[in-house]
DNA sequence: AGGGTATTTGACACGACGTCAAGAATGTGT
DNA sequence: ACACATTCTTGACGTCGTGTCAAATACCCT
């Protein structure tokens, strides 16, 4: 055996990081090849394809991401870990300049189902996951404050409210780039979830 | 002058058909052009590029859409004209087979502001317009509610609440392809907003 | 009828994805 | 130590998509 003259993961990071300025359509091999200083071929010899290539960094990036996220949401009272998700969920697609935006999102838009080729059912088996295992992570957080009494609703109802507010923020964001606004629908959601409502 | 031998009008249906079914960056002109029976090259006459054509197209589109929104929310209790507002949008994205999306959200991913390309900040205004006109169409129908004592809210904030819900229904159909859960969402919303909450 | 003008048409250049065969470098068995 | 098998690398190739250009074409207008 041939030993690879590359690592494995170095090139997962700099494609990853090109894959989400750029959206997976933008990014070719050829580009990221050069900046890995890698040879195309050898990616196709190593991944099998662009697609492929790219879910697995965006597997690295979904573990890596829920694990920030659990971290956070795992401290404080309910109000603050709430807010805590919000900021991480905003704060991550603010970053970078220009901010790059949601991965999640702009994927599924890109990579989803599409007519003809059944191929990418498996990316959006990828997204769908990180996705749900948010919502899960957020029911668990409500259950905990309304065993503590801080909450007194139907965390499975209020998670299914509060996930598809972060998916829309990811589509504001691309469509203003308004900081602000992402921040005053955080904070007015969690208002609403919480009880003091618009009444 | 030689007069055109296609309709305008025919080939931005057709176009926007393809462009809503397979995405902007997964339609080729030459899709279009056999679909239409016009030759490629005239396309790039009549309409300059490829996001020249998907542009008018999607301008197109949204007149529509705004006129059939307009009128769906012109009737009935605030309830009413809100649960008909998401039901149109979920309808909306769930029509054809496999449904279709939305063009708005995923017209964004594919073309909103890209690294190196600054050419695309045209087709973001695009979307960013007309969901602005959305939000003002929904916070004027709450404020005519709140006119009528349906509301006693904010309709700026809380209309400022219902769009990113719209947007994220969009991602969370392309994830999931489960509409009960987005007729779940849409239904939990109205009644967080007009204030039977969670509690 | 004839000239000007816009449209059509086909050829071309370029870049992207993906495949393939031939070359290169290492571990392994004798 | 040497040869072999196995894997990786490399460059060439085929195909498809976008966009440009010049030549041919068909119509309107005077």
């Amino acid at each position: 055996m041939r030993p690879r003259e590359f690592d494995h993961d170095d090139v997962l990071r700099v494609a990853f990081d090109q894959f989400w300025r750029k959206g997976v359509r933008g990014t070719s091999l050829s580009d990221i090849a050069r900046d890995a200083g890698v040879q195309r071929g050898s990616l196709y010899n190593a991944f099998g394809s662009k697609e492929a290539l790219f879910l697995q960094a965006y597997e690295r990036y979904a573990a890596d991401y829920l694990l920030v996220l659990q971290k956070a949401l795992g401290a404080g009272s309910l109000r603050k870990r709430l807010s805590a998700f919000f900021d991480l969920t905003i704060t991550n697609f603010r970053s970078g300049s220009p901010p790059r935006g949601c991965p999640t999102t702009r994927g599924l838009m890109e990579l989803g189902p599409a007519e003809g080729d059944g191929l990418d059912e498996e990316a959006r088996q990828a997204f769908a996951s990180l996705i749900s295992r948010i919502t899960a992570l957020v029911q668990d957080t409500l259950s905990a404050g309304a065993e503590r009494g801080e909450f007194s609703g139907s965390p499975a109802a209020a998670a299914l409210h509060i996930i598809p507010v972060t998916r829309g923020l990811a589509v504001l964001e691309r469509a203003f780039g308004d900081e602000a606004q992402l921040r005053k629908i955080a904070s007015h959601t969690i208002d609403l979830v919480l009880g003091k409502g618009t009444r």
